[in-house]
DNA sequence: TATGAATGAGAGTTCATTCAT
DNA sequence: TATGAATGAACTCTCATTCAT
């Protein structure tokens, strides 16, 4: 479990991010419904009830971890894009950013997709409103860079929606959909190194020979 | 809700398949822990107790619900990439296929993408059986298949996990990460004919120009 | 399973009578409340519905089947009581009655001690039922001879109550007993007919050098 | 009811011991299949979710019960029996104390003869687990003493099986079997003082006249 | 802050009984 | 008679939440 919160007072943090990380692992592997808070205070090895102190509803604490998650997040691939200036270094740091960072943090995407599955109405409004403290939106920012390697000459396509969908799943699905392969091919996947590495690579070359012209 | 049972007698067909169909729509929507059965009984519109009488626990029932929706979609993989004779009508076909049957099915996608998720455990033994079912096991023949592909030049990609990887979450993953790339772009997608067949142009073309020399 | 009934049209008596086979063994091994129709149909092999088209109820076959029981034992106490002349003779036919019977008949005997500790209010009318038919009442009749006996000196005891409280309980307890005396003692106890008859030689010594004068 | 426990902090006293009160009762009269939650929540005038925060199911709950019942009532038929130093003064107060306490606790013989009835496997190992915390376990006290007994020439019974089975049915049975010797006599038998001792009195002078020499 | 006890609204499941055929 | 399907009330158990201290 890791914290992903600062700045608190160092009483309170205990308690507090105590419950927080319980909470993380607890949703990432149960889902919401699934959760028990028994079970996050027997994790956090606190008194019931202080989960209620703190957060006041289950509703309310899921709400804090998913925040806290997406916080944590998205301003990394914020600041890879921005610091992307051609598509191909996109292209090179943005699946080596993702792959790395889900496999640290699986409960990270396993909580993330469950709640598009699930809530879209929920995760959407969260994210628009951590989009919107960023200087640069990227909503403006994004097609706007895009349109502009694509006029550049620098890409293939052109429309961003297919650009975003063309390149997150790539990175994102691989953790969730590895049961799934290994059923089909019946082989185990590790998720050592090596088998990392080799996706990043695997993506790269796909995306560079597949986006750029 | 689509009926994906066939053969079966009229009498049975009517309690058993309304509560099989509305089950599909209450897991999708509420994944299992947070569906509910009396809620499934009403949908169905028939007494509770009858759910019990056909499926003995709501565990079954999801059991059996995942294994129709396995049944139904995977042996349509299996045809097309066993009638796919060179890498590029592969592109061609998956893509199309994967696209038009999951928006028509949203509640399949999501099944099958939460018990990835949540209990891969429960999902990877069902699956290995229906593939073990297939006269040609999707697990022998499709590396036979990359690997002779690769080697007559007409394939960039030789190992078969890179391959599923790139191919199989271009196709799945958008109707689950909809709502993350609205929120990016602010805009919403509709996912009209004309949206989908865009949606399938642009997977095809990237594989193609990335997997194929 | 042992059929207690006689005299009814050959096809009637098939289910009804495999219903009232099968409900004595299920009553007898888990009570009325714990005892499963289903479970009843199940054993008598017929359908569920018959039990309730035969019998209207869990209740009422509950109580036809004591009433088999009863009436197939209760007799033949009478009976032996009737013949008996002397209490000598008594004490050494009716512990031999009681002991065979009930090892043959174990369901008997469970169901009979279930309803005197549950539901005494249900079968004290029934056993009242079955005594008034008798050309003697027993309730007269008993306590009579018991009288005539103590005044002619043959026996020690002249209330018929005490003298029932000695005789009944050493002849059925021991079937019940039997878990209770193996844990105190750490032994197992079998019931084959040594045992038996070594049983019936205790109580017989028992009452005869206790009772008689 | 009466309060079968010690030693425990005030509080927990209450809910808790309230609980097992009103199941002993319970039990007692409807047995475990018989018996409701509800209604013992009820008697205990507590919430019925307390019962499963203290005892975590109707099972263990009645587990407990029963624990309770033989750790009350065990070591008091072992303390009458280790202090008898002839067979005499074992039918003497053996009898006495079994009539007595008996009396005063109905539930506890009614539940003690519904498990020898219904559930032999679930009581026995219960019973031994307490007979085994006796420093003088009565499995080998008890045959060692009714030996020595008979050979010195106290006792005319040598067998220590036959020993139990000729007392100990005619302590505990009398209090099961009323109804049906009502039913035969046609009588109401009182339950009050007078009639107590006279059954005393009538066991004691059977054991001692038919058992010793 | 912290705790153990308490609460009430349901959850899934069971089961005797009835219905339609 | 016989059957499979249907019903509804009730049952055990769970769980988020609150209370008293």
């Amino acid at each position: 479990m890791v914290n992903l919160r600062r700045g608190m007072t160092s009483k309170e943090k205990h308690a507090k991010q105590k419950i927080l990380d319980a909470s993380l692992e607890e949703f990432a592997v149960f889902g919401f419904e699934g959760a028990r808070v028994d079970r996050i205070a027997q994790k956090a090895d606190i008194n019931k009830a202080m989960i209620f102190y703190y957060f006041s509803s289950k509703q309310n604490l899921y709400r804090t971890v998913i925040k806290e998650v997406l916080l944590d997040f998205i301003p990394r691939v914020q600041r890879v894009v921005m610091e992307a200036h051609t598509p191909e270094s996109l292209f090179e740091i943005l699946p080596a950013l993702y792959i790395r960072y889900f496999s640290a943090k699986k409960e990270v995407i396993k909580i993330i997709c469950r709640e598009m599955i699930h809530s879209p109405q929920n995760i959407t409004p969260l994210m628009r409103e951590i989009f919107a403290e960023f200087p640069d939106a990227p909503s403006k920012m994004l097609p706007r860079v895009i349109r502009e390697w694509h006029s550049k000459g620098l890409l293939s396509e052109s429309d961003p929606v297919q650009f975003i969908f063309n390149i997150v799943p790539l990175c994102l699905f691989p953790f969730i959909a590895q049961p799934m392969v290994e059923a089909i091919l019946d082989v185990r996947i590790s998720d050592d190194k090596d088998f990392l590495e080799k996706r990043i690579q695997s993506i790269t070359h796909l995306l560079k020979r597949g986006l750029l012209p």
